[in-house]
DNA sequence: TGGCATAATGTTATATCATCACAATTAACT
DNA sequence: AGTTAATTGTGATGATATAACATTATGCCA
């Protein structure tokens, strides 16, 4: 059977909705875990929910620095650290880039997909896809830490457009 | 039902045999794709092959440098990204790496096994794994053209050693 | 409240990873 | 041999990330 006719998560997304619940659920879990969302780990998280896109530690410093907080790499990096470590934020390796988890409720393994035709990036996840990756583990003797799951192609209107070339 | 006694890929593998095998199929299968496998580029395939780890490219770098090829990062950036283009070696994303293919006979989605208690690389793959990152793709109307998959964690060895502690 | 220990922030400096731009060489094909 | 394209080499620079250490803020509790 198909599954329901999924939203498209590059275009069919409400962020604002998302956004606010998603801080709110932050600070929930942070106090729960003895961790303290300060002035500049607040900030960070909010700057990558208001972009809504997946940002380099130098764009997210500049906007940190911009805004009365410290210029230098060290000030972005341990904000960003922080929230990886939480759960809070992904980092997608492909892009050296970090980006606001959009479902941190659940304890989850993300997939990103990745468009190289307009650069977005959406977050969503898959049990088959944890499940295929536990089989994995257990065959192989490995005990599973961190999953990193990248897909990179082409979204659905970037195809309509016609961006086939493949480099 | 579990899978028959897979041998552990981190430490049951006759890596003579394969390196061999590898890198005559390296050849074949450049051949029919009209590309050249130079001097610096096979070099640079038998190091990867020889270590049978993943190398960052400045190592790579030095060892190619020391046999008498270039000493800039060109030439080793170059060499590796031929080789990943022809699926001949792999790019882990989390260690800024790169390690020779396998099994480059069968067109696969490489899955990594990092373990951090040893540093080690382990390549394998899932069909079921493919299979639902075919149906994350097709739920979220994604066309996939590379698909990045490392799991970090321990191997069998570093849990036995007692490398419990997580960072 | 004052004093201590810890955590967090800020800064300078530097390490690490990767690419640009252009010259020199080599290979492939008339 | 002559022309073109691919490959290699080099210097310079860009982009990403961390080390080390001083300073300030916070939490605790005597």
């Amino acid at each position: 059977m198909p599954t329901p006719p999924d939203p498209d998560p590059f275009h069919d997304h409400d962020h604002d909705a998302c956004s606010g619940a998603v801080l709110e659920h932050a600070l929930t879990r942070l106090e729960a875990e003895g961790a303290r969302l300060t002035p500049v780990r607040r900030r960070t998280l909010e700057i990558l929910l208001e972009s809504h896109r997946a940002m380099g530690a130098y764009d997210v410093l500049q906007r940190l620095s911009a805004e009365g907080f410290g210029s230098q790499p060290p000030v972005a990096y341990r904000a960003l650290e922080f929230l990886v470590n939480h759960g809070l934020v992904h980092r997608v390796q492909r892009l050296n880039a970090y980006a606001a988890c959009l479902s941190p409720q659940k304890d989850h393994s993300p997939v990103f997909l990745i468009c190289r035709g307009c650069d977005k990036v959406a977050e969503t996840g898959s049990s088959d896809l944890r499940a295929a990756i536990g089989g994995l583990a257990t065959s192989n003797r490995f005990t599973v830490e961190r999953t990193t799951v990248e897909i990179l192609g082409l979204c659905s209107q970037c195809v309509a457009a016609g961006a086939e070339a493949r480099a």
